[in-house]
RNA sequence: GCGGACGUGGCGGAAUUGGUAGACGCAACAGACUUAAAAUCUGUCGAGGGUAACCUCGUGGGGGUUCAAGUCCCCCCGUCCGCACCA
């Protein structure tokens, strides 16, 4: 017996499977389509265990699918613009190009070793310019449908990275990418309008489009989108000002509880509100109050710890109920002007910040809601607000109504008096798109002093970036901006000199289309709407969950942009979602705090060494594999040890599959033990096809080999639902007590082994699929695993005549009965009662009840 | 602060959704093979008591519902994730 070599069958069936072509997509019209695809990846130079269990996951679904008779479309490819390419320019004088298109040469050749199900033929960079051409056509067409927007605007400017970013970027105050924090600058910028569909994107998320998406994605994007109903009213100025005609008009606020206005003690505006800029021109200790606030950091340590503070305006503003009522402005630090209107009306009774406020600046605190059960004199108002139900009283036409009730009367009133109307509001804002750098895709736009922003026609298109020498990228700022050759062009529509729009778009764009374009990857349009028609929407996506917000709103906002234009006919791209866990390690650290690889620690009696000077090593926390914390495991050193279906088994073992799995070295032996017993328990076996019929059933079969048959169908049973279930892990289980079986089987029919046999090939493939193939191969399979159909269970096989059933008295487990399946109550009973260990329990005691739940358990309750 | 998820052996995790708690793997221990080790195989493996058959306790803590609770309800404690001065 040899021993299973992964390094001489890896390589092999990977060849085969190339030659064959088996995994070129069909268009079987006799079949259904599936399209599952896994987030494609970043070309940083290397392939990582995150990468192997995202694509190990999206294999097994793959390979699966294909058992099951699918058309099975598994495209990869690559979201190759962004920052990392400039970067490495800047360290290592690398072109942005070349640095990426080597790193997907290497990725290529890396994925490939895993052998993973992909039609390579519809590979794609996200840099090609047969890809971008695509983007801009479709970016023309969106602009022309109206959903581009330009605008001045104040934007998110990353230092480190100087560029823009997108809120959503935004992570604590600092740049998603660089951690720098980040500073507000005002800008010409490109927008997507992706609030026009705020309602849709929330809509979608509870109505039955997103019903395969886990909750907690959903959650998030509804947390995002952030919609919150109330209503705008517009506070007059009390007596005589002296404001520019921009600002007479009064001041307009967001709320929404207009049922607290009679608790209205003061107004408020965001350091940024025109009306605060205004006063600041005139005001220097204004202009520096609201120099401070800017100042203050966005961070949530900052803001956790920054106190109210405001500076009084010289106005008042009446009350819109009652102008006689007149109340105060400030300015003040915690009011945003990127939320509503930018200023508010502070009720401090019943709002948190406005109280603390109010407490500040000596302001009235009227409470106006009357908390259930409490006397109107006994409702005070301390250190906290009340925020909380009741009815309404110091509140003149309001005076008894609930809450909810006062709303609608309030927006009533405001509305008959033409002083505000119903508003929604939601915290999304439009998708900043210019970003100002050279490896991106460029936005098919040129400035003209005559005409001003004119698009690229369609003819000139792509807008391929220019060659700049690698050294441009040495210099701080965009390339773009100082290729004057490529920048400077004659104006599309007037042919007067103009300038090339140097901004590119954000890299989220590139891959908020990219799965519609697997659809067909050749077409002559940015999707070939039947190629599209016939996959859309994926049926299942697979990634991180770092993308529940970004990546996955923009890719259902875009979806519908698309469907606008009629690219496609789907409001949702991805019909199912599953985010996984990540790829974690222990931590290792030297003495002197310097952090170890896990191959440069060895550990000995529980005891963590240095390998190489044999100090003590101090074991940290199992955390993300990160290069900065070197508790990396290369997946390229774990193929060539052990093979990739090894590594593969292991990311799908132990955990479930949403959750993180820790690799260890422990780990990885026993998936490797596993593949050495599967081959060992199949390899003695070669030829076990020959003689045998699936579809005859010899009729001289032992009940051994009926027991047999009965693990075999009740595993390919319990395997299936496992994987349509994403319990990999599970599965995985299930695999090891299905092999158990077998290896202690014993002598058995050798038909009854055959079955077993062809089914565990079977089963195994979508996880380890060379070894499968080479099982399969030894066995006498026809042709490849990888197209044999998926076993099917007989149903017969799955239940039992015997059955063992447990006894309780009490609710404590007594006794194991072993009954036939179809004994009725009274059989069961009977059977119980008569069970030694029950008697013994029964004795001197009197029955009052007996449950018999039959095939789940019996009870018998005694006292 | 708001929202959500979760808490089970030495460890990762199972438990058909109210019905045998701890599947499967890892680690550990014992044995077989071996001159020896590795590899491989066999067995034990929640805690306590008992020679044993068995008994008692046990799913973060406390209470409750039920014939029956890891699972449902209430109150605590803890961990993780997301959002966060959102009017």
């Amino acid at each position: 017996m040899t021993r299973y070599n992964p390094k001489e069958a890896e390589p092999k069936w990977q060849q085969r499977w190339a030659d064959a072509g088996v995994f070129e997509t069909a268009n079987d019209p006799h079949k259904e389509n599936y399209f599952v695809l896994e987030m494609f990846p970043y070309p940083s130079g290397r392939i990582h265990m995150g990468h192997v269990r995202n694509y190990a996951m999206g294999d097994v679904v793959a390979r699966y699918k294909k058992a099951r008779g699918f058309n099975v479309l598994h495209p990869m490819g690559w979201d190759a613009f962004g920052m990392p390419a400039e970067n490495a320019a800047m360290q290592t004088g690398a072109h942005p190009r070349e640095w990426t298109y080597a790193n997907i040469e290497a990725m290529r050749t890396q994925l490939q070793g895993m052998g993973l199900a992909i039609d390579w033929a519809r590979e794609f960079a996200t840099s090609d310019p047969d890809y971008y051409l695509h983007e801009q056509r479709m970016f023309l067409a969106f602009w022309e449908a109206g959903f581009v927007e330009r605008r001045e605007s104040v934007v998110n400017w990353d230092p480190v990275d100087h560029t823009v970013l997108a809120n959503e970027q935004v992570i604590d105050g600092k740049g998603w990418r660089s951690g720098a924090p980040v500073e507000r600058r005002t800008l010409s910028q490109w927008f997507l309008k992706i609030t026009d569909q705020a309602e849709d994107l929330l809509a979608a998320l509870d109505d039955g489009r997103l019903a395969g998406w886990p909750d907690n994605v959903k959650l998030m994007q509804r947390n995002w989108i952030g919609k919150s109903k109330g209503c705008k009213l517009r506070f007059d100025f009390a007596g005589e000002t002296e404001l520019p005609a921009a600002l007479a008009d009064g001041l307009s606020v967001y709320t929404t509880r207009p049922d607290t206005l009679f608790g209205a003690s003061f107004c408020g505006v965001a350091p940024d509100h025109s009306l605060a800029q205004h006063f600041a021109a005139q005001d220097p200790a204004l202009a520096a109050f609201i120099q401070d606030c800017q100042a203050g950091g966005t961070s949530e340590e900052a803001i956790e710890k920054a106190e109210k503070k405001g500076y009084a305006l010289p106005l008042q503003m009446a009350h819109p109920f009652n102008p006689a009522r007149t109340l105060p402005v400030y300015v003040a630090n915690f009011i945003l002007m990127q939320y509503g209107t930018g200023a508010i009306f502070g009720c401090p009774a019943h709002d948190q910040r406005d109280l603390d406020f109010a407490r500040k600046y000596d302001l009235g605190v009227t409470p106006v809601v009357l908390p259930p059960g409490t006397a109107p004199d006994a409702m005070t108002i301390e250190a906290e607000a009340y925020t909380g139900p009741g009815s309404l009283f110091n509140s003149d036409f309001l005076d008894g109504l609930t809450v909810e009730d006062g709303i609608v009367a309030a927006i009533a009133r405001l509305e008959a008096a033409g002083q505000g109307e119903g508003h929604t509001n939601f915290r999304l804002r439009d998708w900043g798109v210019s970003r100002q750098r050279y490896w991106g895709c460029p936005i098919p736009a040129v400035h003209c002093d005559a005409c001003g922003v004119v698009p690229v026609r369609a003819e000139d298109l792509p807008v391929t970036l220019p060659d700049v020498p690698a050294s441009a990228f040495q210099v701080p700022g965009n390339p773009l901006d100082r290729a004057d050759d490529w920048r400077l062009v004659p104006c599309p529509k007037c042919g007067k000199p103009a300038r090339r729009e140097t901004d590119t778009f954000d890299t989220f764009i590139d891959s908020s289309w990219y799965f519609a374009r697997f659809t067909n990857p050749k077409a002559d349009a940015p999707v070939d709407r039947v190629a599209a028609d016939r996959w859309l929407p994926v049926d299942q996506y697979i990634g991180g969950i770092e993308h529940a917000i970004l990546h996955l709103l923009y890719a259902r906002y875009f979806t519908r942009c698309m469907k606008a234009i009629g690219l496609v006919d789907i409001d949702e791209p991805f019909a199912n979602l599953f985010t996984q866990g990540m790829v974690t390690h222990a931590t290792f650290q030297s003495a002197d705090g310097e952090w170890l690889l896990p191959d440069d620690v060895v550990v000995d009696n529980g005891e963590a060494k240095d390998l190489a000077t044999g100090r003590p090593v101090f074991v940290g926390a199992v955390e993300k594999m990160s290069k900065s914390k070197k508790n990396v495991v290369s997946p390229e050193v774990i193929a060539a040890d052990y093979g990739v279906d090894a590594a593969r088994w292991f990311v799908l073992s132990d955990s479930p599959p949403e959750r993180d799995v820790e690799w260890t070295a422990s780990g990885i032996d026993g998936a490797w033990r596993l593949m050495g017993r599967l081959w060992d328990s199949v390899s003695p076996h070669a030829g076990a096809f020959a003689s045998f019929d699936p579809y005859t059933v010899p009729a001289d079969l032992s009940d051994k080999d009926t027991a047999l048959r009965r693990v075999t169908h009740g595993s390919i049973d319990a395997i299936t639902s496992d994987i349509e279930h994403f319990r990999f892990n599970k599965a995985v289980a299930r695999l090891y007590e299905f092999l158990g079986h077998l290896r202690k089987a014993g002598d058995v029919n050798a038909w009854a082994r055959a079955e077993a046999l062809s089914a565990l090939a079977r089963l195994i493939a979508p996880f380890i699929p060379h070894l499968a193939e080479e099982c399969w191969e030894v066995l006498g399979g026809n042709g490849f695993v990888y197209e044999a159909a998926w076993p099917v269970a007989d149903p017969d096989l799955l239940v039992s005549d015997q059955v063992s059933l447990p006894v309780q008295v009490n609710g404590k487990k007594r006794a194991m009965l072993t009954i036939a399946a179809d004994l009725d109550k009274e059989g069961i009973e009977a059977a119980a009662l008569a069970d030694p260990a029950v008697i013994r329990h029964l004795e001197g005691k009197t029955i009052i009840k007996k449950v018999i739940v039959p095939g789940r358990i019996v009870n018998i309750v005694v006292k």
